[in-house]
DNA sequence: TATATGCGGTACTGTAGAGTTTCGGATCTA
DNA sequence: TAGATCCGAAACTCTACAGTACCGCATATA
């Protein structure tokens, strides 16, 4: 993964070697992606949204895979703040907490930058691991996390699988907008978390 | 949609206009489609697969997105048959009864067909349709008929979300091919019902 | 101010693939 | 057999885009 920090040391002389420009254009080669999907997209129209110049894309990144597996990897952890995960005292509690329209904008938009990668992810696997650590594993976390303190507290049986619980949101919300193109808002979040993970779980919406 | 009928009738003179290759090349266009996605397919690809010429291909659909899509939309139905649906007189003894190897390979090959298809399907109003119609809505009419009789005969409650609850299955083992790129084998499928499916409509695992 | 360097812009090269055209051979009808 | 038509193959055009080369400006160092 690229690393965002400070510049790097001053070389001979002249201005330092600073790739100031990095952050603009991973961020629109994500929006490029999101909207056109990874064929679609081309290296012209990354560096049109980031007014900076195809040299400078190429300068910093040898190919458009290279720089297409950057911009997932570098991306964002905006929407799931793992370390300050809401604490409720009950599964639903927590579950309902994640829906924030913040949250469910930003989920929209990586399912959208999935989408496109789809086809692409069983070829190259350095982007199919880029992905999931992005996208995929920080939302299986967080339900596993939620699913394993309500087991602790006895809310719900030990021996429930965790496992397929917790990738039960993650699909269909990805099924929802990658084959049936609908939106993953509350409403969907609601109907799923009440109609199926908590009766799944031998729980009842209140 | 194709018709995939008897050859027309005769022109004034000479053969018949029969289109015989038709089936063939939607064929290959299929397994082409499975192994590189709408855009890494070529009609070259498609035409020599079928062991036809490309100007044959041109001759009967006048673009790729229109053999892409007469080809999704003629595909075979051969692993559901709708109208011999089990009935085992359990919810679970019909899930279970769907677990074939041959409808599993066969199943796995239309996800592999989806995947390539993505990113297109949010550009192409026609091809959505479909996909929907030959390889999503099938399934879920499945479950969705499972899921009425059961409640019928009063194995699980009336008032569950049929709905969504028959999106279940289609939504995990499309993300598992898609996503994750596993296999949607029968343990998989196993531990779907018996961990996730049954449990949600108030029924356990024998 | 002088110099080195990164940058935006643009023009360029090379290649891949969509779609077209042509042609010789095969096959059907009469 | 003769006439009409379809087919496979291959050559062709044209466009789009990946990747490269270059230039003049801006900016930071000294």
């Amino acid at each position: 993964m690229t690393q965002l920090d400070e510049p790097t040391a001053p070389t001979k002389l002249g201005r330092k070697r600073d790739h100031t420009r990095d952050p603009e254009i991973l961020d629109a080669a994500l929006d490029v992606l999101a909207e056109t999907g990874y064929d679609g997209m081309t290296i012209d129209m990354v560096a049109a949204r980031a007014k900076a110049g195809k040299a400078t894309v190429y300068r910093r990144w040898s190919s458009k895979a290279e720089l297409v597996v950057d911009a997932v990897a570098c991306m964002k952890r905006t929407d799931l703040d793992v370390d300050h995960l809401p604490d409720t005292g009950t599964l639903r509690g927590d579950l309902v907490a994640m829906i924030k329209p913040r949250s469910i904008e930003d989920a929209e938009k990586k399912l959208q930058i999935m989408a496109g990668l789809v086809s692409m992810i069983s070829r190259d696997p350095g982007l199919a691991e880029a992905v999931n650590a992005a996208i995929v594993e920080p939302r299986v976390s967080v339900n596993r996390t939620f699913l394993r303190r309500a087991i602790e507290r006895g809310e719900i049986a030990a021996d429930c699988d965790v496992e397929t619980l917790a990738l039960l949101s993650p699909s269909m919300a990805s099924y929802r907008v990658l084959i049936e193109q609908k939106p993953v808002d509350r409403e969907f979040l609601l109907a799923l978390i009440d109609g199926v993970i908590l009766p799944a779980v031998g729980l009842k919406a209140p």
